[in-house]
DNA sequence: CTCAGTGTTCAGTG
DNA sequence: TCACTGAACACTGA
């Protein structure tokens, strides 16, 4: 599920449950994919027992620093999350109930435990195998992190400075929204929302966009990850006029949004939902 | 059984 | 070298 939104509510998640707390028990799934081919005792035994100094997060990627180097990496793919295991669920566990997916009560797919010395614990959990776990010295230095460009909400570029961006780009502008170097944090619902109430067709090129339809779009785009986030990006409280409850569609001929059609094209290599009488 | 999927990377092309 | 496209990755769930 993990857009920029999503991210941040991961981080904030991490921040609240381990920042300024010793790491009492680790557990690092021996997943040769998710971590790259680096032994999950490694990563566990540099866990275990540092304190979480805090966390960070650019784009779709967190971090989370400890009282010693390196600190740990991470990324949620595309179906990859992050979650408090709380203490109403530990005393389920406790009495033999699985509060849980599984009947062990034991999360499905689980990737990474961390407990703190108190008893907090968050796990992450990855079905698909296509988040990364991974030691590294700092942002700056670790090559995925440093290759972003601006963060989409914590860093967006003014208008003119985007614009001369955009311009230079032939690209479609569903594609360019998609670029983690121009866009980081931007993933495809968000693209299409941005571009939904931007009233900017996805096809159209970077090169044929003008100043003012870069400051809308501008606007749209940071008002729709700044409400996400601050929602905690719970979909359910997410106005409804937003393409995000139309794009999936029913398939029940639900396909209309404020009652014009909804069309799916692959652009940018991606499934794109838009509404062709609104969107030029 | 087939196919799409809220992401990234890499090979191939122009 | 740059910009761009499409497939691969690995697996679930509809």
């Amino acid at each position: 599920m993990p857009e920029l939104p999503e991210v941040e509510t991961v981080r904030r998640i991490l921040d609240r449950v381990l920042t300024g707390r010793k790491l009492a028990e680790v557990e690092v799934a021996p997943d040769e994919i998710v971590l790259q081919g680096v032994p999950s005792e490694v990563v566990a035994a540099h866990l275990g027992g540092r304190t979480v100094t805090g966390t960070g997060r650019k784009g779709k990627y967190w971090w989370i620093e400890l009282d010693e180097k390196p600190m740990l990496f991470g990324h949620l793919g595309m179906a990859g999350w992050v979650r408090e295991i709380g203490a109403d669920t530990i005393r389920l566990r406790e009495h033999g109930q699985a509060p849980l997916d599984e009947p062990s009560g034991r999360p499905k797919f689980l990737k990474l435990r961390l407990q703190t010395e108190e008893g907090r614990e968050v796990v992450m959990t990855d079905g698909r195998r296509l988040a990364r776990l991974w030691l590294g010295a700092s942002p700056e230095e670790d090559p995925r992190v440093s290759a972003l460009g601006p963060d989409s909400w914590t860093e967006l570029p003014e208008a003119d400075d985007l614009h001369r961006m955009l311009v230079k780009r032939k690209a479609p502008l569903k594609a360019i929204l998609l670029d983690q170097k121009v866009f980081a944090g931007v993933g495809n619902w968000i693209a299409d929302e941005a571009m939904y109430h931007a009233r900017l067709a996805p096809g159209r090129l970077g090169t044929s966009l003008s100043l003012s339809e870069v400051e809308v779009l501008r606007e749209k785009l940071w008002q729709i990850v700044d409400l996400a986030v601050s929602v905690g990006a719970n979909s359910e409280q997410f106005p409804e006029s937003w393409m995000f409850h139309h794009r999936w569609g029913g398939g029940k001929g639900v396909d209309l949004i404020e009652g014009e059609a909804i069309r799916r094209d692959t652009i940018g290599g991606r499934t794109t939902a838009w509404v062709p009488t609104r969107q030029k």
